[in-house]
DNA sequence: TTCCTTATTGCGATTATTCGCAATAAGGAA
DNA sequence: TTCCTTATTGCGAATAATCGCAATAAGGAA
């Protein structure tokens, strides 16, 4: 059983219909091997799926939970599944150099989120702007 | 001196020229009692501001730290200085909801990143999407 | 105060993303 | 398998944000 496969039962599960388009997509984003964004996605379908549709479904997938969705001040939004396995984007606002961290540091952070606000908080692809080291000069 | 002035200062200083239309627009951000949008700043000038140099000028307070951007997910952008008090934005990805946190929940998560990965993170008006007690159902 | 360099603005075009609506098709019921 | 309901798609228009370039003006030098 695929990643894909287990998102597609899942959204079936919840009532979703899943369509040849929806199950392009997912397989899309979830075999990248980078985040990937929804033109990207819509090129390698050529045409054959809209790009209003690769929007939609990778909203969907990022409210049910099955997509992070990060905006690493590139202009447009980048989009990945849990394949990637979670780290944090340290995005500098002088240079845009983004630097992958540990989770660990933010392991404190989930839990004080769900014990003082029983809030269920999306750290594993967590974008953190900042200014980076070469860039505090 | 006001906030907007010790702002402008800094910027002369470092080298970028105060015009009239950016000393209205850090005006206008630092002393709006809510997180403000590039399109709400253009509306009050009521067209004697063209909006690309609204956006370019926040950009520019971003860039510099004067202000913080933030996707509440309302599909366009906020901005505000630090004229607000430092909080984190919980963002319910299921309604949509904002819930504001207290800032301690990530001191220890900004003395992590700096020892660890020397970058002087962005934290007082973080925004951390997730799902929302309610919604957790 | 006047001049000069060049950062900044305004404008119009372009890109990124969303939206409304009619046509299509997924998937349960018969 | 066929039918029916309604979720989903595609399309074209609308909104959010960015960009290139010529015109303007900030601020230092004379």
């Amino acid at each position: 059983m695929t990643h894909c496969h287990t998102i597609l039962n899942e959204l079936r599960l919840r009532g979703y219909r899943i369509t040849p388009q929806r199950e392009l997509i997912i397989r899309a984003v979830a075999h990248s091997p980078h985040h990937i964004t929804a033109e990207e996605i819509a090129e390698k379908f050529q045409g054959n799926i809209n790009i209003a549709t690769v929007y939609r479904t990778l909203d969907l997938l990022w409210q049910e939970g099955f997509a992070r969705r990060n905006d690493l001040s590139e202009g447009k939004t980048f989009y990945a599944t849990f394949q990637h396995g979670p780290h944090i984007h340290l995005v500098c606002r002088k240079c845009s150099k983004v630097i992958d961290a540990n989770i660990q540091v933010v392991n404190s952070l989930s839990e004080d989120l769900s014990m003082n606000y029983q809030f269920k908080p999306d750290l594993d692809h967590l974008s953190i702007f900042g200014v980076c080291s070469e860039c505090q000069e």
